[in-house]
DNA sequence: ATAAACCTTCCAGTTACTGGAAGGTCAAGG
DNA sequence: CCTTGACCTTCCAGTAACTGGAAGGTTTAT
């Protein structure tokens, strides 16, 4: 059984967050010592390696407690697995778009903008312009 | 003098914004009706959709507001501003290629996954497998 | 015995708003 | 003049997912 930094250490995430995992109920220790001390085991420990795991994906709490009720029920289908990570993988390409968008503009003001001791600045004359893309 | 939902349409942002800004002294309107009510023109009108524009680009309201005060200053030179977007650039770069390789990630997941009635699921298996990127 | 290094809980703060309650103001209609 | 409805005000709480810190108990080593 590990303490909570020992855990932490092990999984790779800070100690706060094993205590805050287990105030929402997603990943709680395996028991408390005497002293009240947070003790971890095995399958206490994979469940915070899964969650870390799932939320670099950048799933919400909430998805990463489904994905953890899914992974811990035997009778689950791969069907409601995938449909979860079908959407989220949709949602990813939309903010991708937005993302390459927003780059590439940027990345032309910076271009246009001389970055020397002059008043004039193309990037923010942008900013100061009509918003073209407005109703 | 515009109320603040008179202005909120006008640039596009909820009202709610308007007062939140306004709460943490990034734009305030021009002046007070002598009920107390928020009153906007054009200068402060202008300066809302200049921050909505900025926001737009993922700036923070501390980068937005240090883009304001540039954009308030005459004597201010157009490399303090390069300078700024430069910085954001790269990190949006950053952040690109990280939601890139997420999204590569989960579609070979998903294309792994037959997503059928089966309890065998790639996507949880891989979850559960150790990291590969840890140290 | 005591100091260092743990652990506990609880409260506040972060970001950039959003929602809602309680109440004041203003223009139009009866 | 009164009311109705659409505004406006402030203040308080909540969001997501933690993070930091204070006050205090426990364990281990010297």
């Amino acid at each position: 059984m590990l303490t909570i930094n020992q855990a932490a250490r092990r999984v790779g995430l800070p100690n706060k967050t094993l205590r805050y995992y287990d105030d929402i109920g997603l990943v709680s220790p395996a028991a408390r010592s005497p002293s009240g001390y947070r003790l971890y085991d095995e399958a206490s420990c994979r469940k915070l390696a899964f969650v870390r795991r799932v939320r670099q994906f950048d799933f919400g709490i909430d998805e990463t407690k489904t994905l953890l009720d899914l992974y811990d029920d035997p009778q689950r289908t791969s069907a409601e697995v995938r449909d979860i990570a079908k959407d989220k993988l949709a949602l990813l390409d939309t903010k991708l778009a937005q993302l390459r968008r927003l780059r590439q503009e940027l990345a032309l003001l910076v271009d246009a903008c001389a970055g020397d001791r002059r008043h004039n600045c193309p990037i923010l004359d942008h900013f100061d312009a009509p918003d073209p893309s407005d109703d």
